[in-house]
DNA sequence: GCCGGGGGTTACTCGTGGTAGGTTACTGTG
DNA sequence: CACAGTAACCTACCACGAGTAACCCCCGGC
């Protein structure tokens, strides 16, 4: 902390690699939030920045490569909440039902954040994002599995999982009256009982 | 056909208009299905076409605008498909069976295309088309669900049982070895159990 | 024969991702 | 204290792609 503080009074606005770096990182999150990963302008970034291009290109190497370093915090925001939300349940039920809420108000209040995440399938990264979300509720259930179920079929019901409240999120978008609780207790009710088969 | 036949006759490759746009409509989509939204060029198409590129925004006005025409025909074969499949069957079970088992049908065989059309979320087109997806399976869930069901929970879960097979089909492309109709049938027994209710 | 308009082209602008090569300020070493 | 060496940074550019203004040319109708 108090390193840092010494550090930014480097002359010249001059600064060690790391904390430029973690600088674009938060000026970059912000951007693309604003503008989405296409209309974001590196120019702009740099300019807020108060740097020059080269030196992010120096430092991430691509458009991409920026964009992914921003995603990373957003994706690790998200999965803690959802995991801590789910770990803190004793039996599937509540588990799945406190997962699934601590989705649904991630996404709204996060929703730029969130839809982010999702933008460009062909972005690796958000490829990346999607499938640890798949893998954490994976994990979740694994907990309360018994051992016979075939793993295979667990994986698949996981990823139906994970995208069935992706889709109602973006149902949620168009439909604000509905109470985000109402919600999820829908999704409960129309996914635990296929999935009572797993526990 | 005879008329059009006359018709591309024309001199020095000068044609109406409904038959250019055809043409650049059906260049576009390979044209797409190559390199994605991002990558393709304007400047390649007009090549491609032999025109130059005027004539495709005097056309389409712009990029996106090419690109919805483009999609429409996907996500009408798309469309049809599930929805001739699904209203095949009598009971709700059977047709969910066949519906699924026919977007993952389509899922495989045009995966590419598949992808086109969910690619870039900021894409109107990509939205409309998903809402359009969500719509017939709601119509679909509507002709079988008797009249005490809350049309909302409907709508809800007519978005969730869409995003949930898109994610089985997300993770049927990372895993081919699994056969289609294993998939189909473990996601029927994951989401009719909850989707009784509506019956 | 002339003229109106549909179909097309040339030749640009502007913005943006990305880079080569030079410059400045700080740091350790004799 | 001079003097590398290096980390941080900048100027000035390139390539390329979306989108456009202004012009052309050929055909059919009168």
């Amino acid at each position: 902390m108090e390193a840092l503080a010494r550090i930014e009074e480097f002359r010249h606005g001059r600064v060690p690699r790391a904390v430029r770096r973690r600088q674009l990182v938060e000026l970059g999150e912000e951007l693309f939030l604003e503008r989405g990963f296409a209309k974001a302008s590196m120019d702009e970034l740099a300019r807020r920045a108060g740097v020059t291009k080269p030196v992010i290109y120096e430092l991430f190497g691509s458009k991409e490569g920026l964009f992914n370093a921003c995603l990373e915090g957003l994706a690790l925001r998200l999965a803690t909440q959802i995991a801590d939300a789910a770990r803190a349940g004793t039996d599937p039920e509540s588990r799945l039902r406190a997962g699934g809420l601590a989705f649904l108000r991630f996404a709204t209040e996060n929703r730029v954040a969130y839809e982010l995440l999702y933008e460009g399938r062909f972005s690796e990264a958000a490829a990346k994002v999607r499938r640890r979300q798949a893998t954490l509720i994976l994990e979740l259930m694994r907990e309360m599995a018994p051992d016979h179920v075939d793993p295979r079929e667990l994986e698949v019901a996981a990823n139906a999982v994970n995208s069935a409240y992706e889709g109602v999120a973006h149902w949620m978008w168009d439909h604000p009256d509905i109470p985000l609780e109402t919600l999820a207790d829908w999704t409960v009710e129309l996914l635990l009982p296929g999935l009572r088969r797993f526990t």
